[in-house]
RNA sequence: GGUGCUGUGGCGGAGUGGUUACGCAGCGGUCUGCAAAACCGCGUACACCGGUUCAAUUCCGGUCGGCACCUCCA
């Protein structure tokens, strides 16, 4: 039974799908007007790890993840800029050049990640015209008002708003930002479009009640949900930041186009900081993945990482864990291999006629259904359905003796291709390894080291054990 | 000010009212032509102060830290 610690509720919950065997996941993707730093990926490492889970439990999976190339304000100022503007004055490109280019980079990482496919990736901009027809209908509905600069979202009509962030409204307003729209009704509305004024320069934009404009800053996910999975959807997931404002948004614009409830569970993934600090530009701190390439560790190095935590936790990104989770990853490696070569051995011996008289798995089949949870994969199972603690999981990795078939499943529930960077080596190679030994044991000691040369050249390693020659791959 | 998260051995990081988390690094040993690895063993962690309890790292209260969000942000 898979658990999930529900904001909406703040507790631990059992996970039960709206409808029988499907579950409907919205995640909220990226801002595409730079690069997605490892903070980022993060996220979705975990969304595909809650994604594999579910599979792994035999659940069909729709997934919507957006992508935001919508511009939208750096400031609520009057006059801020628009991020995508920003970055496409900084590079000298069009703000659709700009989104193009930031997308591709983001989905090459995502699948340089092994993350799982979302069924929908949608873009921001092909929903703009549902994003009127979501203004309209929220209108028709008496939830909004116009001011000069917009249409915006009058909160007080929807009595539940505060509830889901457990805001405290009125400390909201003391706190409340001077200069911020005057005709603005209570100080949590939130424009839901946004009108541009003549001169005022923006490249993005629809014609919508007679004048040029742009969406609101949360809408594009209310929308999208609404067109692509329809409200309500079993799993709506984010970071924290999300949960005063924008998720709070959502679940406002939806209640008001629909009627409807957006999410049953809300999961939300909290920051890495890196060396103790926050992740940002002027503290200098901001790795990309590129960057960690450039250090020597992979993308399934860093994934590593991210999943011997927990999602809810704060982590602490450091080079040395980052070093700690690609030396596990290696050994784990160096254990498939040994995989490989248990079988190798164990064939040659039945070649041979040793293993004469007993058939080697003997499996009782009683025609019962199998306890998954008993089973090795089952425990790795049983333990990332306990909220997603894939640490947990990974210590059962540690210390179990998995099959061939359980590091396939292993690699199926997380994605770290542990069998696709580990291929058995090839007939030649172990031909070498057993000349090698053989000239070992004749004391030929310089061949015997020419062959290690030869071996450690196409990246093995030979080690020699009581049980013979042992091989992996060169860390 | 508001809302949360968090404080575990050198580092990372789970979990639990009484039993070894785990990984990485380190140390000692075995093995070994060499090498590397492997294997075995080792550290008596749970911020502090109280309370509850036969028993608390694990529950309750307080204190002191750290962090994030509240403004686009995973």
């Amino acid at each position: 039974m898979l658990k999930l610690y529900n904001t909406l509720n703040r507790k631990l919950e059992n996970f039960k799908p709206l409808s029988d065997g499907i579950v409907k996941i919205y995640t909220c993707g990226p801002t595409v007007y730079n690069f997605q730093h490892i903070g980022n990926f993060a996220a979705q490492i975990y969304w595909d790890l809650l994604v594999r889970t579910l599979r792994a439990d035999g659940y069909a999976v729709r997934r919507v993840l957006n992508l935001t190339d919508v511009g939208h304000l750096v400031s609520d100022g009057d006059e801020g800029e628009d991020k995508l503007e920003k970055g496409a004055a900084r590079e000298g490109k069009s703000v659709w050049e700009v989104a193009e280019f930031y997308i591709e980079d983001f989905l090459k990482n995502y699948r340089s990640l092994e993350l799982s496919e979302p069924e929908v990736i949608a873009r921001a901009t092909d929903y703009v015209e549902a994003d009127m027809r979501a203004v309209d209908a929220m209108s028709a509905n008496g939830f909004t008002y116009e001011t000069e600069d917009g249409i915006y979202y009058d909160t007080s009509k929807f009595s539940d708003y505060a509830d889901f962030a457990r805001l405290n409204l009125s400390g909201l307003q003391a706190g409340a930002r001077v200069g911020f729209s005057n005709e603005k009704r209570n100080a949590s509305d939130f424009a839901v479009w946004k009108f541009i004024k003549p001169g005022e320069k923006h490249a993005m934009r629809w014609d919508y009640l007679g004048r040029p404009g742009y969406p609101g800053w949360h809408l594009e996910c209310s929308t999208i949900i609404h067109e692509t999975l329809s409200e309500p959807i079993d799993i709506h997931t984010g970071g924290i930041d999300h949960i005063p404002v924008h998720h709070t948004n959502e679940i406002a614009q939806t209640y008001a186009i629909s009627g409807r409830e957006l999410a049953k569970y809300w999961l939300h993934c909290n920051f890495i900081t890196i060396d103790g600090e926050k992740i940002s530009k002027s503290l200098g701190n901001v790795y990309l993945l590129s960057d960690l390439k450039e250090r020597g560790f992979s993308a399934m190095d860093y994934k590593m990482w991210v999943l011997s935590g927990h999602y809810q936790g704060e982590r602490n990104f450091t080079f040395e864990g980052l070093e700690a989770a690609k030396n596990r990853r290696n050994n784990w490696r160096a254990r498939v291999a040994e995989c490989y070569q248990q079988s190798k051995k164990s064939s040659e011996a039945s070649h041979l006629g040793h293993a004469q008289g007993r058939s080697p798995e003997l499996t009782v089949l009683d025609g019962s259904t199998p306890a998954d949870f008993s089973t090795t994969f089952g425990q790795i199972l049983a333990a990332v359905n306990e909220n997603l603690n894939s640490a947990e999981a990974f210590a059962i990795i540690d210390n179990s003796e998995l099959s061939i078939e359980d590091w396939k499943k292993v690699d199926e529930l997380f994605g770290l291709r542990l069998i696709a960077d580990t291929p058995d080596v090839s007939d030649e190679v172990y031909d070498l390894i057993r000349e090698r030994e053989a000239v070992r044991v004749a004391k030929d000691f310089a061949r015997s080291d020419e062959i290690r040369d030869e071996l450690t050249r196409r990246g093995i390693l030979v080690r020699d054990t009581a049980d013979g020659p042992v091989w992996q791959y060169v860390k």
